[in-house]
DNA sequence: AAAGAATGTTAAAGAATGTTAAAAGGCCAG
DNA sequence: CTGGCCTTTTAACATTCTTTAACATTCTTT
């Protein structure tokens, strides 16, 4: 990984040429999106290959889908990568918010490129050592459980002894997959819909809730874990 | 190294105290020095021990040694320390220089605690990888009771044996963590509705009342345990 | 002591979730 | 192309959770 790959989401056409310019030509390579749904397409896409993006700077107005949601999918498929905002707000409640999702670092507009260069090379500077550890996790300990997503393989052992063993579908394995990157917090239910069945709506909901039973019953026999629900709010997996 | 220690380098002897007190309320140790010679003699002691900073605070102006100086000082013995530096100028040129020195981020003068603490912690989150937010306390004892937060579930334990059972809902466990929290004080009504109905209504008021009865109930059992109510403030456990 | 507000308690209503089974959709071998 | 098999969705019914309503009691103020 030689040269530093930069997603750049901006809705502003003008803005956003400017701003990949410069990077362009202070030697990083910038891809542009314009809204929040492509640049996620985009991410994804990227994902897992040589080419992944290694810090992404997100305007916090987009059309159909805003930087913070945006923020939170990505570091779903991501927890390590950097992200900037770029926001016309300065209320202190957005900039909180932001920051909850799991930013870096924002820029509150109008701001000086220069700035933005010196920021995103302090932000740089430190997860370049981690840069390995961005390497996407497929594999998870639930409990007596091992979990491989990418194989969709659930297996208990048991001193070493495959006790048992479930082929999962690809909605069980991809729902057990958020559950787990998420373990021990909660995972909401419509970021869950709309990472998995890409939109929110009352039938997929209660599909999901028919995978969740699915995925009790894979589980039930180690009983120190659980598939606890949070009333309005999502579901948490607990071991 | 479970606790988080800072460096605060401050002369204002009114803003050095109360960002001290502040970032001790929220959990983390600090060291509080008034120039930067002074700061500089106290970082080179506690490095390489046990007990060496996490994170430094800088203000720009200081006596005997500016905060610049100061940094390249700290990083020719530390070149991994995160530094965030408090500056009162805004120019340019100045937060320019303050990057180069190797800084992480800074702060304008005047700033918003709360701010300062989330840029802290974003920073932290980069350079602590084994900082877990899922390991926070969550096991309380009430009386012959032991409550798991994060499980939601309530037991009584006499002399080893659970004589007594309660899988809580998640309401039930948020108001009875945020009792538990503050056991023997009083927990303020409108603070626990703000946390856990997000807003302080006299529906959201009521309905909490009716879930300090049903924690009443799940305690009944040992009379050493009650919830008193503190009429027009809020709520107390007692045990 | 009386009035008004705050709290205590129970029950009912409505919404969300749990679970099972049947229907619909997709894929592949024959 | 077509029947069988696997996956996913929809339907139906059961259960649980939260809120709201209603009425009782307690507290504070006057």
């Amino acid at each position: 990984m030689s040269v530093t790959k930069i997603l750049l989401v901006e809705d502003d056409p003008n803005l956003g040429q400017i701003l990949r310019e410069y990077l362009d030509l202070k030697g990083y390579t910038t891809d542009l999106a314009r809204d929040g749904e492509q640049a996620f397409r985009v991410f994804q896409q990227n994902q897992g290959e040589d080419s992944s993006f290694d810090l992404c700077l997100l305007d916090v107005m987009l059309p159909k889908k805003d930087g913070f949601s945006l923020a939170k999918e990505i570091r779903m498929v991501n927890k390590n990568i950097p992200i900037i905002f770029l926001t016309a707000k300065s209320m202190k409640e957005d900039t909180l918010e932001g920051f909850r999702a799991g930013a870096d670092d924002y820029m509150t507009k109008p701001f000086s490129m220069e700035e933005l260069l010196m920021r995103m090379k302090a932000i740089l500077r430190r997860s370049q050592p981690t840069a390995d550890a961005t390497k996407e996790n497929t594999r998870f300990q639930i409990g007596d459980f091992t979990f491989d997503a990418s194989q969709q393989l659930l297996q208990r052992l048991e001193n070493g002894q495959v006790t048992e063993q479930h082929k999962l579908t690809s909605k069980e394995a991809e729902l057990l997959k958020l559950l787990s990157i998420n373990k021990n917090q909660t995972l909401e239910r419509s970021l869950a819909l709309k990472m998995i069945w890409q939109n929110d709506t009352y039938f997929n909901a209660r599909s999901m809730d028919v995978y969740i039973t699915k995925l009790r019953k894979y589980l039930k026999s180690d009983p120190s874990i659980e598939i606890i629900n949070v009333h309005g709010t999502g579901f948490r997996l607990m071991c």
